[in-house]
DNA sequence: AATGAATGAGGATTCATTCAT
DNA sequence: GATGAATGAATCCTCATTCAT
């Protein structure tokens, strides 16, 4: 059974599992046993492959966010339209492939690591600021005030976010629009 | 005068206990013992007062809740302007009281908590019903259609409650301005 | 069952066990399972009153090397002759209720445990700094150069009951004799 | 010449690395990962050639006792003189060689091994009954009753390696001299 | 000959919860 | 009403050992 380069297989699967446990639990109760049950290994080789539970979160966190961020790439390209790239940026945060129930679950309890634990608040922030220093460079060739409505943006994000993570939230759709919405709204009558 | 027994002391000194050390360590890893420490009295005796520790969070809750719809039913006394209504909630939320370092670590954790708890999930609904009814109300008065700028709201004062749990937020104040100039923003020139 | 000042109780039979576990076992491998399925207790409770494995361990070098204090100490009441108190010293150390094959067996494992928890170390250096100051004490009353010999009494001691340890050393009043005749000998032709 | 197979090489470079890591360490808490690691292989070939770790422990621990042979069985070469072959065993003892912290360290976790581990006891009987043959063949020719101070000499010898493994003992001319010091006072005056 | 892969067994530790007093 | 005492159950983690390649 055991072949070689099994490393990089097996912790993409526990980094899914991670994901899909914490997104189905919704809690940071998970424990390597669940997870590592669900990647199809013992809690051994989860440990051995990773070195700790954090170590596991850490990197099921940064996987999300690495996916977030190749997302938002990818629709930026072909487009030099600032307000069309506004809306790309804001179109992607709520694809389905983000906007997922489990992806959402799992940002939701990352925000809560982040709270106590460094190295999660360190990611947590170089996402925020990408997406600031994403939405602010776009933002710029609208208005002279650029900051105050990034942030504005931003959090609007996450409150749509949250709300989706209890299962009440408006579809991806509706969510972007209501974001690019008042994105419009705020920058000025047409 | 009616003499107070034990039992409502020590159930509300928990609760206190319960929201600062969730505050503070800003996740559910906070233990019965800490709690009970805390509220000076012995872990037997919260168990005692309280059935488990789900009942205990859950009391938590429902303390933060009501303490925040009781701030906004107080802040709309006297006042009957549909927009000075609406400022006043939006005020409401974000005043010293309810937008405080310890009880905004509290609301993010039960927000993820609400994921798995029915119960917290429950109670997470009717403040969010509450807030929504509220808003709609008055937004009546201002627009044909008021749904979708509450919903907006909701969510942006929500973001805005996350992103301070990061510490990173914006003030009270700053939050609440930013919120209400959505607000006007979308509510269209006068 | 439960009655009240069980700690002191709990820990002295914990500290007994462990002393007992090591010596029957011989080794560090020794469990807090076995040690409180020993001192008939559940392993919580034993992490409840030390805190850990590495305290309880301490504890238990702590007691031994107090009751030889003690048993030095009460050995020397009542006696002013150096020679006397020199010989009073030795023979204390060897006395049944120190030189016990499972007390020499802990003995030899702390010394182990020594070399890598600082805590142990430095207990163990308080006991031999104890010892060196009390023969000291008594030498100088019967050579100009007393550092060597108690240096020299101290390793001898220690061999011996390593000696002990493997279950072929001599009896503790052979090896009390042994100390004393080196001590003659070295003190000068009588 | 005969082309040595890797056999011989691995062996060596596991045994070497084992009394390192054990004299590092100071425990048996030594793991056969950190041994295999040290002697550049993996832990299942470390198992290939030893079959488990006390295998390897006890291959380690006979290659110490070997060499401590081997330098007492050269140091006596070319002398015939009784007083003078004894001080050859005893500074042989005490010779940089075997009187280095990393081995004296592994020495005296083995000494608490032996306890355990019947090959491990019986290997330490070996060393010790040859080395009191050794002193008793010897202390013949100088005194009538040799037998209690072969031990005794065996006994210091053990005595001042512990200490020194605690990292506060003499040097080795410095044990030496000391353990000679006895020797000649205790075979009387000349 | 050599190793990456994999795991079962076991250990320390924590914690909610119960109970006798 | 209040608490010290006590534990079962669970969790993270480690490690010797085996096996297929």
């Amino acid at each position: 059974m055991p072949k070689l380069g099994m490393e990089p297989i097996r912790r993409d699967a526990l980094v899914k599992a991670t994901i899909s446990e914490i997104g189905r639990t919704g809690s940071l109760g998970v424990t390597v046993a669940q997870i590592a049950r669900r990647a199809g290994m013992s809690t051994a080789l989860a440990h051995h492959y990773f070195g700790g539970k954090d170590r596991i979160f850490l990197a099921a966190m940064r996987h999300i966010l690495t996916l977030y961020s190749a997302s938002v790439r990818g629709a930026l390209i072909g487009s030099v339209d600032p307000r069309e790239r506004l809306e790309r940026i804001v179109r992607a945060s709520f694809e389905p492939g983000n906007f997922r129930a489990e992806v959402i679950g799992a940002w939701l309890t990352f925000y809560v690591q982040a709270q106590t634990v460094p190295d999660a608040e360190r990611l947590l922030h170089v996402y925020q600021r990408r997406l600031r220093s994403n939405l602010m460079h776009e933002l710029r060739a609208l208005t002279d005030d650029p900051a105050p409505l990034a942030d504005l943006i931003g959090a609007l994000i996450d409150g749509l976010y949250i709300r989706a993570a209890l299962g009440q939230g408006a579809t991806g759709k509706d969510a972007a629009d209501t974001v690019l919405d008042v994105l419009d709204r705020m920058l000025g009558p047409k």
